[in-house]
DNA sequence: ATGCTGCTGTCAGATTATGTCAGGAGGCTG
DNA sequence: CAGCCTCCTGACATAATCTGACAGCAGCAT
């Protein structure tokens, strides 16, 4: 029973690129000719699904698609229990809170049937021993970043130099132990990574920034990308 | 192509009707013996596709698959998106998938004005590094688990010395760089950890261990809890 | 108890699906 | 423009699968 499975599965992957998808990778991740999938597309579209390929970009699922996504699988629970688990571990306090407030509205939509998947998956995350405690209140920051505001802030260098900076935050890394503002500075006219446990004072200025978020972050990535010399690298995202 | 397009076409027949539709309805519309809707029926719950099928009924599509419109804050938002992207760096491949997957079921509910805080959030996750690669398939044991089933594996000490045990798997504690099985091990009667990256062969058996999962996981934590003798922190979960 | 209905198993033959090879066409990049 | 990537279609032999028929068990409603 494969191929009747893999027309659904065509499905789920078209949804969760939301970038074009080559025939060459569904092939691969499908286990199956380029020539199958050519003609699994066909099939797809011959019964209604709006299924657009363009000659050298790749397939992009139609936006009037209303079936509505298959309930989430085992796997999928599993996936989300430990990620909500992560960021309760990791996150702020604002944002551990929100995390298992997630796991509790997911729960709620669950049949019941499904529910233990969740509760009761097996994948834990460990405590972190040497925990890192920032001084800076970095929910505020996230909701500056969500609402693209300037920031000035007090900023503790590498050789403990002081300086203070107005940047515009666009994104949040999370490292392993650390999280690192990633931000344009206007000091030195460039993206700046800055550590959450350097920064002292911050202050959310009422001035949005001009630009878009998005197109920074998208400049941000091409730059790292640049940097690093691995041109289809997906560097963070 | 008559079985794949079926398939989609039992769905519909189901979504169309709210009231339990019997398999020979479906038979005579679908114009196909009765026997063939059953062998459909079971193949889309094999996908997890919720379909309840009762004696002297019907079929009726359970309320899960329908996902609800799922309401969240952006705080909210912003944890599932960094859990999910933090499960996709971290997980096995096939959690990896599902945590791509379970971004896109998420966000195909979610209202329009709120997609954004989910594809936009700020959040992102470091690359690791330096990749552990383990040699054992995750998914396979993360599979086993949900199944509470024995499992049989081969194990390299830290002074390289091998074993060969039958442990029964109850969840796995994700750390920054390694995995570790967290089971019963039947060798040494107790509960042992191992990483992933120095388990060798795995062979699932087909017995299932004979104490349910949940109350092992509390045994395990139980001890834990002892050991480090912080009687009222929550060390894993 | 009776009549529906779901569910499972088995089997042989018909139907489909698949990979491979070959070739065409259209967008993108340099 | 050339070169590259990608979508798309056709043909064919082989392998895989699907299907209907029949048989039998079990749960629900009346």
């Amino acid at each position: 029973m494969r191929r009747a499975d893999r027309l659904l599965q065509v499905l789920q992957i078209l949804r969760r690129h939301r970038r074009p998808v080559t025939g060459d990778a569904m092939a691969e991740e499908l286990e199956v000719s380029l020539r199958t999938v050519y003609r699994d597309i066909n099939s797809l579209v011959g019964q209604g699904v709006p299924i657009r390929g363009e000659a050298g970009i790749g397939y992009v699922l139609g936006e009037g698609y209303d079936m509505p996504p298959l309930m989430f699988t085992a796997d999928e629970l599993e996936a989300v229990m430990l990620g909500l688990r992560w960021v309760t571990r990791r996150g702020d306090g604002q944002l551990s809170r929100a995390a298992r407030d997630s796991v509790a509205k997911i729960g709620a939509v669950l049949p019941e049937g499904l529910r233990p998947f969740l509760y009761d998956a097996g994948l834990v995350v460990a405590p972190r021993d040497g925990r890192t405690v920032d001084a800076v209140d970095v929910a505020a920051l996230r909701s500056a970043i969500r609402e693209s505001r300037k920031v000035s802030i007090q900023y503790r260098d590498e050789i403990d130099r002081y300086t203070e900076r107005t940047i515009w935050p666009i994104g949040i890394v999370y490292y392993e132990a650390t999280r690192n503002i990633i931000a344009w500075c206007e000091l030195r006219t460039a993206f700046r990574h800055f550590r959450t446990d350097r920064i002292g004072q911050v202050d959310i200025l009422k001035d949005r920034y001009p630009k878009r978020r998005k197109a920074l972050l998208k400049e941000w990535q091409d730059e790292l990308r640049a940097d690093m010399e691995k041109p289809d690298l997906d560097v963070f995202l």
